[in-house]
DNA sequence: TAGTGGTCTAGACCACGGG
DNA sequence: CCGTGGTCTAGACCACTAA
C-alpha cells in the first residue's frame, strides 16, 4: 500500500484520507474487517500511534467502529451516499429501511447571491455576485419526499454539467477535493408556495418543514448551503448525535 | 493540581473531567488561557501524550479552542447552560441574541413507560414500569416558547424534588455524575392539541414543531428522551455540527 | 496462547506567535 | 529568541477475543 507523499500533509491525514477513499469505493465493504494496526504499520512504514491516530478519524466520522480483541469493522451505516446529507439523513415513517430514494434535477443556474438573504454573508461576496444552484427532486418509492436546493461558490460552476443524480458530496470530494468539516443547520415550519404544492404534491399552504445546512470545509471555507423543502405527512427528518 | 486517584478511568479521562469541571465552574473563565500542555504535565505527572488527549477531548466537546504558538483558550460559546440542549438552542427570530429566557416547571411525575410508544425500547424496560417525567415551559421574553417534556429512568426519581428551573444537564452531572453523549434527534412538524394551544397561547390546530431527542451516556446507558413542541412563529431551531 | 485494540511513556523535531 | 501547540517515533504493559 503506497500513501502520496507528494503531498505536505500530516501522515495521519494521509492514511485516513486513502482508508476513506477504500470504505467509500468499495474496496472495504460494509461491516468487513479493516487490516489490523499492526498489518497497516507494515503496509506504511508509519508508527503505531500515527496508524492509530487516523483510524481515531474514520471512527470520529463513523466510518468504522474498532472492538477491542477483535478489530476494526467498516460502519454498518449508510455513509455519504444519496440518502444521507450533513450528519443527516431522512427516515421515512413506513418503509423506514425499505423504501427507494431516487433523485431528478430540476434546475441547474448560476443565480446571483441575494436570491437568499444570508447568502452573501455566509460566502463572503457581494450581493450581485454569482453562485451556483442546484435544485432536485428527491421521492420515495416514486412519492415526492423534498425539495433541495444548494448552493455553491461560482468556482464549482462544473456542477452544472455533473451528474448529480448521486451524492453531491462524492463529487464534491473526487473532483474537487473538498470535504464537508461543519457548519449548522436550521429548522423551521414553514407553509407551501404554489411552486412547492406542485413539485410535492401537496396542497398550497400545507405546513412542511424547511432545513437550511450552512456547511464550512476542512479549510474552513464557505462550502454549500442546502435548503431543503420536506413533506412532513409521510416522513420525519432523523439526525445521528455524539 | 491533584487528579482524582480512586477511580480506575484512564488518566486522559480523569484530566479532562477535572479541566471541564474547571471550566464549567468558572474557575477557568471564558475565553481564559488554560495552563500550558508543559504546566499541566508538571501538575499532573502525566506524559505529553496523556495530556494532549486530555485537551483534544475538550476540543471535540467544543469548550477549548487550541491555537498554535499562543496556547489553549476556553472557548467563547455558552456550555450546557439553560438555554442549550443537547448539542442544539432555540434561537429567536427577532431577539437572537438579547432574548431572556425563563423556564417554569409544569409538571413532574412518575410515569408508565407506554405514555409514547418508543419509550420502553429506548430505556430497555416494561411498558408498565415507571419514568421520571418532567414537564417545563419555556419563555422568550415573557412569551411561551416551548414545551419540554423530559423522560428520565427511574433512578432519578430524586430529580422530583430538585430545583429544575435552571439546567437539566447540570444537575445530572453535579448530582448523578451522568453525561450526555450521544443518541438522535428526530424533527417532525405536528398540529398543536388543545393542551398545547393553551400551554403556548396559540390557535388549536396550528403548526408546531415537535424535536425528540433520545440520548445517551458516556457508558452508553439510556439517560433521557426529551421532547420539546415550539411555537414556529417567532423562533426557529438552529443546531452547531462538526 | 496468540492476536487484537486501549493506554501510557519519553523523547524528538517542526511551525507558529510574540517579545 | 523562547514558549507554544502539532506531528511522529519506538517501545511498554494491559484487557479482551478467539482458537
Amino acid at each position: 500500500m503506497h500513501v502520496r507523499e507528494t503531498t505536505s500533509a500530516p501522515l495521519y491525514r494521509e492514511l485516513a484520507d486513502d482508508l476513506r477513499d477504500k470504505i467509500l469505493t468499495g474496496v472495504y465493504p460494509r461491516t468487513s474487517k479493516l487490516p489490523s494496526e499492526a498489518e497497516l504499520m507494515q503496509d506504511t512504514g508509519f508508527s503505531r500511534s500515527t496508524v492509530r491516530r487516523a483510524l481515531a478519524t474514520l471512527a470520529d466520522e463513523h466510518l468504522i467502529v474498532t472492538e477491542r480483541g477483535r478489530g476494526a469493522f467498516v460502519a454498518d451505516t449508510p455513509h455519504f451516499d444519496e440518502t444521507s446529507h450533513f450528519f443527516g439523513s431522512f427516515t421515512a415513517q413506513s418503509a423506514a429501511q425499505g423504501g427507494e430514494l431516487t433523485t431528478r434535477t430540476v434546475d441547474s443556474a448560476l443565480v446571483p447571491a441575494n436570491v437568499l438573504p444570508e447568502l452573501p454573508e455566509f460566502f463572503c461576496t457581494a450581493p450581485q455576485s454569482n453562485l451556483v444552484m442546484l435544485t432536485r427532486l428527491r421521492y420515495l418509492d416514486g412519492t415526492p419526499l423534498c425539495i433541495e436546493t444548494a448552493y455553491l461558490p461560482e468556482t464549482f460552476s462544473g456542477l452544472l454539467e455533473a451528474d448529480l443524480d448521486g451524492s453531491l458530496y462524492q463529487v464534491l470530494r473526487e473532483q474537487f477535493g473538498r470535504m464537508p468539516a461543519g457548519g449548522r443547520k436550521e429548522f423551521e415550519v414553514y407553509t407551501a408556495s404554489q411552486r412547492d404544492a406542485f413539485l410535492l404534491d401537496v396542497e398550497r399552504g400545507a405546513a412542511l418543514m424547511l432545513v437550511t445546512d450552512f456547511v464550512y470545509d476542512t479549510d474552513g471555507q464557505p462550502l454549500h448551503v442546502s435548503q431543503r423543502i420536506m413533506r412532513t405527512d409521510n416522513a420525519k427528518y432523523v439526525e445521528q448525535i455524539g
